[in-house]
RNA sequence: CGGGGAUUGGCGCAAUUGGCUAGCGUGCACGCUUUGGGAGCGUGAGGUUGCAGGUUCGAAUCCUGUAUCCCCGACCA
């Protein structure tokens, strides 16, 4: 008999998830509307995603800053695609200290602008170029739906933001972010991820092109998990941003921008998580290894903390051996916090020196000699982690449908979902109609893709490839 | 912003032709027995029923207003 304590992906995703995050004590709902608490089991899994990012940020050489949280209302409005993107999701302050202010503060949705205007400040010559920041920060989106990790009116990203001399470096950068992103989701989240650039309609406002990385959820949605913009020269001539090139004419530098938020949490915990709650991959985890020494069983106490003295300098480990609680419910706390690999130790492993070895993402056991303990687990990290992986690739891949006919595509959409590749003849008009009619957007033009003469299947008219299109989240 | 649902101990819920001291599960505290897949028994703490008005001898229950939250849509990282 298992008794319900969490509810079940396999019923309902959008209830599974709610339920879990807030019993996991990843995040819990704020006081404020659209808000949340990010719990430090939470703010854990954030914490490795940065550290991971920096330091490749770091060795790509931008450097990190703080702007300011707020930005002058004419700053936005500089750049006329920029402000018509994010004005209906702005908050703006009005008031400071009891007076009413004189230009009203965005509280930035991004910082492009005010970045921006710093940089035109501390440059004068192509010889101050490339300048190349990021800043590690939180941002406010007036979203009118929310949803914990995946959208909420406040969240935390890294944005970084890049100025060139050449659209050939501003290009490599982008395409460096983006693999950046990709790296990402494959190495640390154990997450497959397309790459590949936006429609006209979808890109950031404000930029030349957007590419971005989509992430197929279990329901068939979309999530765009990253995006790297190539600006162009577009918000340079909007700030009149100039510099002196070699010979003395106007260079407007070419600029990127590019960010990831908390919402990779979100999909962390959708892809991974089963009816038994969260599954981690091994390099994010927080934890990879708890011990669970059976209560009771005092040879085996002794055991299992000599154990975690001997692995929790190689292993994020954790020791179980609070009286009080069962070995059965202690079992299953665990694995709905999602740790990797769980060491059970009772007397009867004691006798033998040996431990019962617990993978989290099939939860197979195994007994394990305590000689053998390290390699055991090292192997078994490894081995979750690419398994996870390629378990969501297949997943990816089997709910990927070429689709030549309108008809078959809209009957995807009615029933699995997931990422449809069709021809279109990349007309906004068609863009939207089929949006309206399936709920599905063009999610990318994938990298890689080949050309490859066909017809619209909306339209009918010809078409030069595949895009991909999916309901997004 | 459109449609739906909800708000009662920490959490999940019950309690209407308006009526007794607002119940139950879970969680919490203490004690004893337990402890290999969410233990058992006992004792106990914890609620002016979202908020503001109104009707009434009497309101969780009826009326008016209001706030907040969740779900489904449109928008977005």
């Amino acid at each position: 008999m298992t008794k319900k304590f969490i509810k079940l992906k396999s019923e309902d995703l959008s209830e599974w998830y709610n339920d879990l995050v807030v019993k996991a004590e990843l995040a819990d709902y704020a006081p404020v509307k659209g808000c949340m608490v990010i719990r430090p089991y939470g703010y854990a899994i954030w914490e490795r995603i940065q550290s991971f990012m920096d330091k490749f940020i770091k060795e790509k050489g931008v450097q990190n800053a703080y702007f300011p949280l707020f930005i002058p209302e004419s700053f936005l409005k500089k750049e006329k695609e920029h402000v018509a993107g994010f004005a209906p999701e702005l908050a703006i302050v009005t008031i400071g200290g009891g007076q009413e202010l004189t230009e009203k503060l965005i509280v930035r949705p991004t910082s492009e602008t005010i970045m921006y205007e710093m940089y035109k400040k501390w440059t004068q010559s192509w010889r101050d170029l490339p300048v190349m920041m990021n800043q590690w920060c939180n941002v406010v989106r007036w979203e009118q739906r929310t949803y914990l990790f995946l959208r909420t009116t406040e969240f935390l990203w890294q944005e970084g933001h890049c100025a060139h001399a050449t659209d050939q470096e501003n290009q490599e950068m982008v395409q460096w972010a983006l693999n950046l992103y990709k790296k990402t989701y494959s190495d640390l989240l154990a997450m497959y991820g397309v790459t590949g650039i936006k429609s006209e309609t979808e890109k950031f406002g404000g930029a030349s092109k957007t590419y971005t990385i989509e992430v197929l959820m279990p329901n068939g949605k979309a999530l765009q998990a990253g995006t790297s913009h190539d600006l162009g020269q577009n918000f340079a001539k909007s700030f009149d941003w100039s510099l002196q090139d070699q010979n003395g004419d106007k260079l407007y530098p070419y600029q990127n921008s590019w960010g990831l938020s908390t919402r990779s949490i979100g999909g962390l915990i959708m892809v991974h998580g089963d009816d038994n709650g969260l599954v981690f991959p091994p390099q994010i985890a927080p934890t990879q290894l708890v011990i669970v020494p059976i209560p009771g069983h005092e040879k085996a106490i002794k055991l299992a903390n000599s154990i975690f003295d001997q692995l929790k300098s190689k292993y994020r480990s954790q020791i179980d051996d609070l009286a009080g609680e069962t070995a059965g419910f202690k079992f299953n706390k665990w694995e709905m916090k999602g740790v990797p690999i769980r060491l059970e130790i009772g007397d009867k492993e004691a006798d033998i020196d040996s431990a019962v070895v617990v993978r989290r993402d099939t939860l197979e056991k195994q007994t394990v000699k305590i000689a053998d303990l390290e390699k055991t687990i090292d192997q078994l990290l490894i081995d979750i982690q690419s398994n996870l992986l390629e378990k969501h690739q297949k997943f990816t891949q089997d709910n990927t449908f070429s689709v030549d006919s309108y008809d078959e595509f809209k009957k995807i959409m009615s029933t699995t979902r997931g990422f449809i590749s069709a021809h279109w003849c990349e007309s906004a008009d068609c863009e939207a109609k089929i949006k309206e009619e399936t709920k599905a957007t063009t999610r990318c033009l994938p990298d890689g893709q080949k050309d490859e003469a066909g017809v619209c299947i909306h339209c009918g008219q010809p078409s030069k490839h595949r895009w991909l299109f999916a309901q997004s989240y």
